[in-house]
DNA sequence: GTCTATAATCCGATAGAC
DNA sequence: GTCTATCGGATTATAGAC
């Protein structure tokens, strides 16, 4: 592994566990284990070496959302994709940079989260929509709506998940959002 | 009002709009309009007045909860609540706490974040259980998991928005929640 | 390409005059 | 009770030897 990418892989994980405001670039160079002046050799600063960084992890994520793209019915899908394991404690690598002032100032940065979240609520309605195609949803619900709802659901059980620091709240918020779309399922649906 | 008082306030603006970690001392006595050191006269330091300023805003913001407890019947209530109008770009005063490093690891301040949650999805259990027992909703669903699911929808809704520096996401998340609770209000319930 | 040395600034906190 | 001055250490970044 080359210098470059041990400076990227340590700011991926600092930027999951502290965030981007409050890591030094001294603290990625300590991780990745070179001295203070190889990483001004390969990044401008700190700024380029999280886009960097941070373009990785969400090329990596992003395969994770076509688990909503697979073989089951749609309804199923969408069950399957809510219920993959997520370490609630842990946080959202993505969603986690919203709460950071210095990323939502970041024009770069921001559009980089944002395009990953596009990417993901896509996924969403293209499924809900096939959902209520096939019956296993009523008419009434507007896929682009559910789509953020239900992304919501999870970034929104990571915050409780921290909230109580355990995994509790996710598991029981990802239930709850099951439940509600298996009640919507029997309601007037026509399978 | 008290140079205290000015602090705690300031203290509580710049929570918002940056986090604990990311605000100084040096600028909540800049915002109050005070010298060096007339906060460490009325407090030991940046946590004590963290500490203070959190509780103010979460006294403030639980009353709003209470919503919950109104006259209307429960389902209205839950939908009375979840259509709280929310300023999705700026984030939960409480919620964003969750994701800033120095609060999760200060024992103090988390307790107060999570105490906070526990009393807003007490009063979503309990209004979510009365709506199941007036036939409102089905009885297949479990209150603990769906008043998680509900308080996620809104926090995530928060994570959405800021990410695409708008207010849509925030509204759809909430539309969508609303329309999946119609929809499994209209499946077999006696009412 | 990597290193050490150092720049200028800011951090949270303290000391002590008034 | 408020202020200014200052501490020791961290910050992001640059300079320049090797």
């Amino acid at each position: 592994m080359s210098t470059r990418d041990d400076l990227t892989t340590a700011m991926a994980e600092l930027l999951w566990e502290r965030g981007y405001a409050a890591t030094s670039p001294r603290e990625v160079m300590a991780r990745a284990g070179v001295g203070q002046g190889s990483m001004y050799h390969h990044f401008s600063g700190k700024h380029e070496l999280a886009v960097e960084a941070l373009s990785a992890v969400i090329g990596e994520m992003t395969g994770e959302s076509s688990l909503l793209e697979g073989g089951a019915s749609p309804l199923e899908r969408m069950k399957r994709y809510l219920s993959v394991p997520r370490a609630g404690t842990l946080g959202c690598r993505v969603g986690r940079m919203t709460q950071d002032p210095q990323v939502v100032v970041d024009a770069e940065l921001i559009a980089i989260v944002a395009n990953a979240f596009d990417t993901m609520l896509g996924r969403w309605e293209q499924t809900i929509a096939a959902a209520i195609a096939a019956g296993e949803l009523p008419a009434s619900i507007v896929p682009a709506d559910l789509a953020r709802t239900l992304a919501a659901v999870i970034q929104g059980g990571y915050v409780l998940a921290r909230a109580k620091g355990e995994q509790g709240p996710m598991d029981a918020a990802i239930r709850g959002a099951v439940s509600l779309l298996d009640a919507a399922h029997a309601a007037g649906t026509d399978d």
